[in-house]
DNA sequence: CGCTGTGATAGCCATGAGTTATGGACGTCC
DNA sequence: GGACGTCCATAACTCATGGCTATCACAGCG
């Protein structure tokens, strides 16, 4: 049914050859070996492919029909190894690099540089991911590293360096009382009690923890956020904002996203600060990951 | 280095079905002997084809490269069974008829029409042989079955039906004493006795017994010939016996290749009669050889 | 919670591909 | 003409491999 490629090799060098002992010694096995390989071949295909005369041995004209096949099956299988390893370091110098939102801020091109450095051969690709997944593909294996607000879900299964720590601001339609309220305030912002009782717009519920860090649950002594919406991008959030389904918290390098029309953006008293993250799986020891972790790292002591 | 064209179905099967399980049972196989050979042949490529997630099978970047290949490479095995097989029955349907020179007397047609009309299948190929070879190729196996003249050489090889029995004549120049001598006979023969100080024309030293029996050697009472030269075709023994170098005996048969111009042939007296046979190796037991012989023992039956 | 379906693992066995040693048929050389 | 060398085939053995069954671990589902 199928053959080894072993077996076209072996024939293809006693049809070169014609000897099975020179056959043999090009083959670095022992004469008998490829004789009964031959004859097992032979048997296979029910036909004869070499007649062994006394004195010397030729190809029959099945033989002939043949040697070009097991030719081009030898040189497709080159064909078709080289493809893999091309295809392998092709995997090896790709990092794909998942985010939510553009992070913005100059990391990206910061972080290319310093990658582009120590590995000119790495072909870093850009990836966007739903906020949905606050590991931005890193959980299902999509992204190799990825761009994350803190804190994460299952947080010890990932490494991370920050990149960014930004005041937290909330995002109102230009109509909205606090607004004004933040324009008297000597620093211009609002506390975040007096959002207590606001309808805010949250991340779906696969957010898990960082659903909540957005709602700042820990700032509200106990009490529940009143839902009035749910935002999976930057532009769902300026619609639902300017639209008056609720308010949003936001990093202060995002606020240019949501921030235009009727929305604006007021620092926010009395919450902790946002953190963006390079993130990548625990377990990930490969080159390109922990150089872009590092390139992070380097960065990130100089931003924050 | 080589694969098993098995490992390529079987990841083939595997990249289609996406599914180990169901692939197995498309493949004949357990599941487990299935994961085992895929396991090999990642090993032994050093990359991973399949990423095997809790809930789904699928292919790697490196397998998406590799399954194109592997399957043109079984596409290719397909090609080369399929050409190993029409040049088997290509073979088998190929009868390598040998002849020294055309053996004439309506033989072949005779042969051709039994043989057509039990094997319509068969493609009978004509072979000229030197005359050197009275195997008339059977002997190295360029020929499956062959016209030849008794006695053979190693008579007990072969397999033979007599298909013409002929006085033998011989070659004169056309002044020769001897043509007189047989004008003058009352029979128009000559005496082989009368023969025997000319000198003869034989055949290559190869022939072995059937350049004796071109001399009539049984016939001079132990008289070594004397040879005038050696030819190796009807045109050489025309050439040499017009060119006075010497007589030749003939077939009946045969003497239309021979007699022409300067040469006549002229009965002889006191010499065995010359058979022409089909022959085959006495080992040989396939169905076009065994018919041909057929054939010939036929048409042998009504001309002899 | 148990059931089902999927892939991986373990242990077993037959086969297959390799080895060395040897045999038989020719050529060749002294 | 006998000794030897060459070449392919055969024999006997070893060990890796490909197959099997049985079982496990885990996820999804009723």
């Amino acid at each position: 049914m199928d053959v080894h490629g072993r077996d076209l090799r072996y024939f293809t060098s006693v049809a070169e050859e014609l000897s099975f002992t020179r056959a043999a010694e090009r083959l670095f096995v022992s004469q008998p070996a490829l004789s009964k390989q031959i004859r097992m071949l032979e048997k296979q295909l029910g036909v004869v492919l070499f007649e062994r005369d006394r004195r010397a041995v030729r190809l029959t004209a099945v033989g002939e029909a043949l040697l070009p096949h097991a030719r081009a099956m030898l040189a497709a299988w080159e064909a078709a190894q080289t493809a893999v390893q091309e295809a392998r370091t092709a995997e090896r110098h790709t990092l794909v690099i998942g985010m939510s939102t553009s992070p913005g801020r100059g990391l990206l091109p910061a972080l290319r540089a310093r990658l582009d450095f120590r590995h000119p051969e790495a072909r870093p690709i850009l990836r966007q991911v739903n906020w949905a997944d606050p590991s931005a593909g890193l959980a299902d294996g999509s992204s190799d590293v990825a761009y994350v607000w803190l804190p994460l879900p299952d947080e010890d299964r990932y490494q991370y360096a920050v990149v960014a720590r930004e005041p937290r601001l909330v995002a109102l339609p230009d109509g909205h009382p606090l607004a004004a309220r933040a324009a008297s305030d000597s620093e211009g912002m609002v506390d975040f009690s007096d959002l207590w009782d606001e309808p805010f717009l949250a991340l779906p519920p696969e957010a898990g923890p960082l659903r909540d860090y957005w709602l700042a649950l820990d700032a509200r002594d106990g009490r529940q956020p009143r839902i009035g919406g749910v935002v999976a991008s930057a532009e769902e959030t300026h619609e639902a904002v300017a639209g008056g389904q609720g308010v949003a918290l936001l990093a202060t390098g995002n606020a240019p996203l949501v921030v235009r029309d009727k929305v604006i953006a007021v620092p926010v008293r009395g919450i902790s600060p946002a953190q963006l993250a390079v993130a990548a799986c625990r377990d990930d020891k490969r080159t390109l990951v922990l150089a872009y972790l590092a390139a992070a790292r380097e960065v990130g002591a100089t931003t924050c």
